[in-house]
DNA sequence: GATAAAACGGAGGCTACCTCCGCAGTGGTT
DNA sequence: AACCACTGCGGAGGTAGCCTCCGTTTTATC
């Protein structure tokens, strides 16, 4: 009698109740110990077997994905911010930032996302969120370079490429955040056609 | 009757032998499979057990930074032909190139290397080799200011960890060369004061 | 309730880390 | 050359994490 598509039983209700618990301590142990936490513990937090944990999600690339799903929609609000902006200088900058913090959201979490951009394996659940951040830091790119803010030389990937770099100087924590600023102050000059002297 | 300082009896020549071993068997073990190679693997390869292993090298820095000290060699070698050239702005560079050569020896190395910059622990053996490179650096980017190449605001901190970076880039595999390149041009776009239009 | 399908969970096999200590190899001495 | 003392060897063993397989439990449906 329930509105479901087809066919078949209805899900079980302990799936459901298993998967929001595996991701919410999946979330507390990667926001704690990064990305290379042991996942029997996460399975042992969210109170349940090694073997539920790997039956919903099989990789640790897996369940990264989805707990990193609610920030990619934090992503998006976060375009639509910034579209307000009209500047595309500053629309550039702002995306790149926001970019950087996304990059950021776990210690550790660069490595598994450059390896999925460089695999574009399918069949790496990363892969997709990956492309896409790509394929709209190129539109903010071409959109700078449209007003001619930005070098023709410069690519799309290559600020991808520059962002999650500095979110791996963040997270191996071996710089303070005034580091970090003058490295990005680096990379803004580096792409801009104006040279703001200093 | 031998040479040797003080006292107590002669080194015995199986430490020897099995140190340049396990140097060897590492070296191999860390340029095909990176720093994260396992140990106990390195160990048979180099015919010792594992306790011989962590005897000589008591945790994996350890052995690293010995594998490293060829190579740190081969960076002293690289400043004296760069000091020849005469122009600032030229040294700089070839320095933060060969630099970034230097982090990419081995797949994985920036990790550990960024970490001992940070801890400043005088505990761990990457420590000094990273503090050497990062005066070094520091020496450059003032020479390269004096004969006013390069912007005030940079620091040779920064460059180190622009340096590290794209080796970081490199060992994730994640660009081909043609994007490295463009991020390095980037880069020093960034730090100079001439702006080379593109 | 009864039934069948779906999901659970933990035992177990695997690999790697690192330590400890009985034993073997080595340098010095006679 | 034979002995001694001691330094260094090496592997057994305890720990931890990965991942799988399968007997058991839970669930939806009738």
């Amino acid at each position: 009698m329930d509105a479901r598509g087809q066919q078949g039983r209805r899900p079980r209700a302990d799936v459901q109740r298993n998967r929001v618990a595996l991701l919410e301590a999946a979330q507390r142990h990667f926001l704690t110990y990064g990305v290379g936490t042991s996942l029997e513990a996460v399975a042992k937090e969210a109170g349940v077997g090694p073997g539920t944990l790997y039956r919903h999600f099989p990789t640790r690339e897996a369940l990264l994905a989805a707990v990193l799903q609610t920030r990619s929609e934090e992503l998006v609000a976060r375009q639509e911010e910034i579209a307000r902006l009209g500047d595309a200088d500053k629309a550039l900058e702002q995306w790149l930032r926001a970019l950087e913090e996304y990059f950021s959201a776990f210690s550790g979490l660069p490595e598994p996302l450059m390896a999925a951009a460089r695999a574009q394996d399918p069949d790496n659940p990363l892969t997709l969120p990956c492309d896409t951040v790509i394929t709209a830091t190129e539109e903010y790119v071409r959109a700078a370079q449209r007003t001619g803010y930005v070098r023709e030389s410069v690519k799309g990937y290559d600020l991808f490429l520059a962002a999650i770099s500095v979110a791996w100087l963040k997270g191996a924590g071996a710089a303070e955040e005034e580091s970090l600023d003058r490295v990005r102050a680096l990379v803004a000059a580096g792409y801009r056609k104006r040279n703001t002297e200093a």
